[in-house]
DNA sequence: CCATGTCCCTGCAAGC
DNA sequence: TGCTTGCAGGGACATG
């Protein structure tokens, strides 16, 4: 299940290989990778349509908010050192992006032309016509698209992503703004930092993770909580995603695999997630598990104290 | 507007 | 053994 880390981590894989290049053909071996989850419903033509309006395309780089992936496209020309103005249709000014979102199983890989196809081979983009940038997704809940590019949060960002938040990890995230929104929920803090209008990249995993290490309860109400607690869990938040990605992100189902083929391990570092039952690795007592918004969730009672409200 | 619930999809594990 | 059932989860959307 990716989630920042191994997102950022697939990216930086992703960008390695494709920066530079021109797509020189496509095919959507699955349309239904086309749409959402929920938009399962692929008009036929989208996916020929698909294939048009990316190729000839030429890729300037690959690019992150949370757990949104896109590849940033422009002109083929020699790209300059500097911004200049607003000239029209600049390389550094790009319009379209090829948003990639890799849901819960979802992984980017490169390969070259011959190779035999993955069974879940979703989608390819052939590169300079000698690479494959191919999109396997077991469950088809990640989605492949192109779209324009709009400013959110003083970047430009794919559109169905305008509505996201900065990442902890990118310079426009301000921890004095999320806390101060965060303080006005009145949802489960898990609850609402999986609310990726307040913060993204946070996912399931490392919600847990970020609340143990701040010895916050997943059912305490923000509004009532704090804000020196607030600004624990998302100051946590913040560096078990920064310690995830320096060793390449999480891995346990085998289902994430990041763009050279290899599993990124962090599974290793998870004090509560996945270990309902288990000894707390502070105190001893058994983790205990239970469903937050629809979300299995992990905590221990003791160094997570359950907020008693009046 | 805010919060909560449902659905999408597949493969695996558990139960009978 | 082989079937059925339950479970997992990110996000779009519907509902309260």
């Amino acid at each position: 299940m990716p989630e920042l880390p191994e997102v950022e981590s697939v990216r930086r894989g992703v960008d390695e290989w494709t920066a530079g290049t021109t797509i020189t053909g496509a095919e959507v071996a699955d349309p239904r990778i086309l749409g959402t989850t929920s938009q399962r419903r692929i008009d036929p033509s989208a996916v020929s349509g698909f294939a048009s309006a990316v190729t000839g395309a030429h890729i300037l780089k690959a690019e992150r908010r949370g757990k949104f992936m896109w590849l940033s496209l422009g002109e083929a020309t020699a790209p300059s050192s500097e911004t200049a103005g607003s000239g029209a249709r600049s390389p550094l000014t790009p319009e379209l992006g090829i948003l990639v979102h890799l849901g819960m199983s979802g992984q980017l890989r490169i390969h070259s032309p011959g190779e035999e196809l993955h069974r879940h081979t979703r989608a390819v983009l052939r590169l300079d016509s000698e690479r494959e940038l191919r999109f396997v997704d077991q469950r088809i809940f990640g989605h492949i698209g192109v779209q324009p590019l709009v400013h959110g949060y003083g970047r430009l960002v794919p559109a169905s992503a305008i509505h996201i938040a900065p990442d902890p990890l990118e310079a426009a995230f301000d921890p004095e703004r999320v806390v101060a929104e965060l303080a006005k929920k009145r949802t489960a803090i898990k609850a609402a930092l999986l609310d990726q209008t307040l913060v993204s990249g946070i996912g399931n995993i490392y919600a847990d993770e970020a609340l143990f290490r701040a010895g916050v309860h997943p059912l305490a109400v923000p509004a009532r909580t704090r804000k020196n607690r607030l600004t624990a869990v998302i100051e946590s938040a913040t560096t078990v995603m920064s310690d995830a990605l320096a060793v390449g992100g999480t891995s346990f189902d085998a289902l994430y695999v990041n763009v050279n083929g290899e599993s990124g391990y962090f599974d290793r570092a998870l004090l509560v997630y996945g270990r309902g039952g288990q000894e707390c690795v502070r105190c001893g007592t058994e983790i205990v598990k239970i469903t937050v918004g629809g979300r299995g969730t992990h905590y221990c009672p003791v160094c997570q104290k359950v907020p008693r409200y009046r």
